[in-house]
RNA sequence: CGGGGUGUAGCGCAGUCCGGUUAGCGCACCUGCUUUGGGAGCAGGGGGUCGCAGGUUCGAAUCCUGCCACCCCGACCA
């Protein structure tokens, strides 16, 4: 068998791009750093997107939709957002073309300048709060709960498929509330609600945790964020829920009438997981045979490849599993392509992440059986016909368990107590994954540190104890221990 | 945007230094036959503005200039 992507331990990169290229998820545009998701590829963020939006229901939200252009004095308004948004954005100028005479291609037309250009939204708040201030009057009209899903352009300067593309699809959710306390209860639902949808579907562990005033969105008073880690020990900031204060509300002037009839500005959160995600499940479970797709998320979950024999018999078989199976609502395909062989099916199915395949020949059947390989261990058995579907049925969710397992495992094993500078250096450049260390609190150290050692400051987690400790850097006193870590 | 690298068939590459037959190889693709329990074998066949645009030359994949895209390392970021 000739080696068909690059091995993990080789070049991770390389490997990354390998399997997202050969397992036809996603690949290059025409136009710099965007990307096409191959239609293998979006199945999976949809199945992604349609648990994410039945969960974002359960909670109260609805869906609406809002420009896709801003005018450039929308971002202008909160102070701290345009610092943190204003650049790298997409700037329409222009609304006409005309043909050239000369070159006889097509020009812009210098005439149809806009008076105000547009910016394609690198994120929607702006927009939003100024049609919140519409809609918003009283009491009464709050809590507002709208999510909206979308894509969103920022002009990066570095692009890598799936985690960082100049434009790239996602969620956000903008809420409105009557109180500081209301919002901040939002934040954090929604916050739990992405740890959930990580955890039990993608089947990766993360840690809930609060950004240091340094890494925090711009425009919010804090943000959260739960972060992933990759089988290369790089950290990963899989989504981000952020409490907003009334610093948007201020900006763009929405005012509610509370039940005392007092003016009061409202409270806003908003939050958001993107495309992003499908890197974080490719580099959380996938290996060198290629993608590993948990069965919750996955396309097909089950394979059916039959060895080619005369005679009827095997079609049979898989026509009898695949109604059980379909009777369990378990998506399953036969594969009948007759160009293929049996082993070019095998790698092909492995190399798409299946989580199941079934093998049918005519000696498994002689026996009454059939052939059962998981893709998360490799592992093969043989499997009365009879009981396949429940087999089955309970196979995919053992599947699940064990991802999820396995990365929580691997996530533990890397997450590393650190109490000086010397030994944050070593294990960050051996072992990597997350530093557990006592920080003194300080903008100014953590940026010595990212500065020194390429780590950033992941999140105080939430569940961080009470522990008197010295900062690994300064030696000043600090509460308890954070997490660094080198980071995508 | 700074440093380094690459661009030749769908994919992976040789050829470029030192210009010169009709631009080659492997995989993939098409046809036929034999096969089919881990990426099949044989025979025949199709597919190329050599990233783009200029320039030098009798002649450019090859030399020169400019541009574009991708990869890696930085800075920026979900």
């Amino acid at each position: 068998m000739s080696k068909v992507i690059t091995s993990r331990s080789e070049d991770y990169s390389q490997w990354y791009n390998d399997i997202v290229r050969k397992a036809n998820l996603a690949d290059h545009s025409a136009v710099r750093g965007c990307m096409v998701i191959k239609p293998y590829g979006f199945g999976i963020w949809e199945n992604m997107k349609s648990q994410l939006d039945k969960m974002f229901k359960e909670t109260g939200h609805t869906n609406a939709y809002f420009p896709l252009f801003i005018p450039k004095s929308f971002l202008s308004k909160e102070a701290e957002h345009v610092e943190g948004f204003a650049k790298e954005c997409a700037v329409v100028t222009h609304h006409r073309l005309m043909n050239d005479p000369v070159s006889g291609g097509v020009v812009v037309d210098p005439a149809a300048r806009l008076e105000e250009e547009l910016i394609v939204r690198p994120t929607s708040e702006t927009i939003i709060w100024n049609t919140y201030r519409d809609w918003i009057n009283s009491y009464r009209d709050l809590p507002l709960l709208i999510n909206q899903w979308a894509n969103v352009v920022r002009w990066e300067m570095r692009t890598r498929l799936f985690l960082r593309t100049a434009e790239f699809l996602w969620q956000e959710g903008h809420t409105a509330h009557a109180t500081s306390e209301e919002a901040i209860q939002e934040t954090l639902t929604i916050l739990d609600l992405y740890a959930r949808f990580a955890e039990e579907y993608m089947a990766m562990p993360v840690i809930k945790g609060v950004k240091s005033a340094n890494e925090r969105f711009a425009g919010a008073v804090d943000t959260y964020t739960i972060e992933g880690l990759m089988q290369d020990g790089k950290a990963l900031q899989a989504g981000t829920s952020h409490f907003l204060g009334q610093n948007f509300a201020k900006a763009f002037d929405v005012k509610f009438l509370n039940e005392n009839q007092k003016q009061e500005y409202v409270w806003a959160t908003s939050w958001g997981v993107s495309t992003r995600l499908m890197g974080g499940l490719i580099m959380t479970h996938s290996d060198d045979q290629g993608l590993v797709v948990p069965p919750r998320l996955a396309q097909t979950q089950v394979v059916i490849v039959p060895i080619p024999k005369p005679g009827t018999e095997i079609d049979e078989a898989a026509e009898k599993i695949m109604k059980a199976l379909k009777a369990k609502g378990i998506s399953v395909k036969y594969d009948t392509d007759a160009k293929k062989r049996p082993g070019f099916k095998f790698a092909e199915h492995e190399m798409h992440g299946i989580p199941v395949r079934i093998g049918i020949g005519k000696r498994d059947l002689e026996n009454g059986q059939v052939e059962i390989a998981r893709r998360d261990t490799g592992e093969k058995s043989s499997h009365n016909l009879e009981s396949v579907a429940d087999h089955i049925e309970n196979l995919l969710e053992e599947i699940q368990n064990n991802l999820f397992n396995r990365a929580l495992k691997f996530r533990d094993e890397h997450i590393t107590r650190v109490d000086t500078f010397e030994e944050f250096k070593s294990i960050l450049e051996s072992k990597g994954g997350f530093l557990s260390a006592h920080w003194d609190g300080t903008t100014e150290t953590e940026v010595k540190i990212k500065e020194l050692t390429k780590a950033t400051l992941r999140c105080i987690p939430l569940d961080a104890e009470a522990e008197e400790g010295k900062c690994i850097l300064t030696g000043k006193p600090s509460g308890k221990r954070v997490l660094f870590a080198k980071a995508y």
